[in-house]
DNA sequence: TTAATTAAGGACAAAAATACCTTTAATTAG
DNA sequence: CTAATTAAAGGTATTTTTGTCCTTAATTAA
């Protein structure tokens, strides 16, 4: 479905909007630890979710790290998605047709529509917030841990 | 959402369902061309989906190629696939975990678990003829033709 | 100011996916 | 049988994705 760096994003996202403050920042080897993922690959992904501060912020130096703002924490999960530029999988074709398009429709055009549109609404209405609380409360899991 | 060997597999079926038969087989030339698909990779893919006998069927020499056969026609699309290894999608985790567990929960995989459903009914419930006679009766399209 | 810490940024490496090409085997027609 | 045709099979090349490493920049504490 989602590539690895989008799967990444995904995790750090929701595991940065659980543990981090702007008093509390989280280093990326935490964060790599925490979600289960190469930390220096995991640190270029962190970087497109920072550029134009767009989804959590960050600070060099001593006592430095990764954070997101309560803000922030509003966003859909869309945003990250943007962010790792996967945001193209809601315009997809399911058969790799160049342009999925109701005038020039594939086989599994209009069955795949509706399971499209909960896709897209699944990422749409469900915020980095939303799915962070939920982990905290419920039983829920970001890594591969025994 | 699916890998391009998937996409022309799926693709190329359709078309082969739509023009072959015992009498008349297809080369691999005209498939690739009608699906919008680069013939040599499509080759190694067709490979696959002849491989056993799963979903087509082919002969060598002149007026050989690819076909299907009416019953393989009734197969599933799930079969294709499965024939280019691609049926792993239906126990992925959404957020990348190891496991897609209900037990060790991802924070999506409630939400996630009904559109995942349906994407299996999709794959499970349409056959090969289905999506080829659909192909044929509606103006539908498996290329990029302008 | 200096040393320590932490992310940013760029170059590089490995692996996987995609695509191509050449040779071989099977089949058919003449 | 021979020549032509077509897929099979294997190797190779290219591109994309994934992952690493090293240097630089920013920040902090002493
Ligand atoms: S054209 Fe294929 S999904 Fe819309
Ligand atoms: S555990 Fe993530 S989708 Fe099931």
């Amino acid at each position: 479905m989602f590539s690895k760096a989008t799967e990444y994003a995904l995790r750090a996202t929701i595991y940065i909007s659980q543990k981090s403050s702007v008093e509390k920042k989280l280093s990326l080897t935490e964060i790599a630890e925490a979600i289960d993922s190469p930390p220096s690959f995991t640190a270029k992904i962190l970087q497109l979710l920072t550029k134009d501060n767009c989804v959590i912020h960050s600070v060099r130096g001593p006592n430095g790290g990764f954070y997101i703002t309560e803000k922030d924490k509003h966003l859909p999960l869309k945003k990250i998605l943007e962010a790792v530029n996967e945001n193209d999988l809601f315009d997809k074709c399911i058969l790799g047709l160049k342009k999925c398009s109701e005038t020039k429709p594939c086989p599994l055009h209009f069955q795949y529509k509706p399971i499209k549109q909960e896709l897209i609404h699944l990422f749409q209405t469900n915020t980095i917030q939303d799915l962070s609380e939920k982990a905290d409360n419920e039983s829920l899991f970001i890594n591969n841990a025994i």
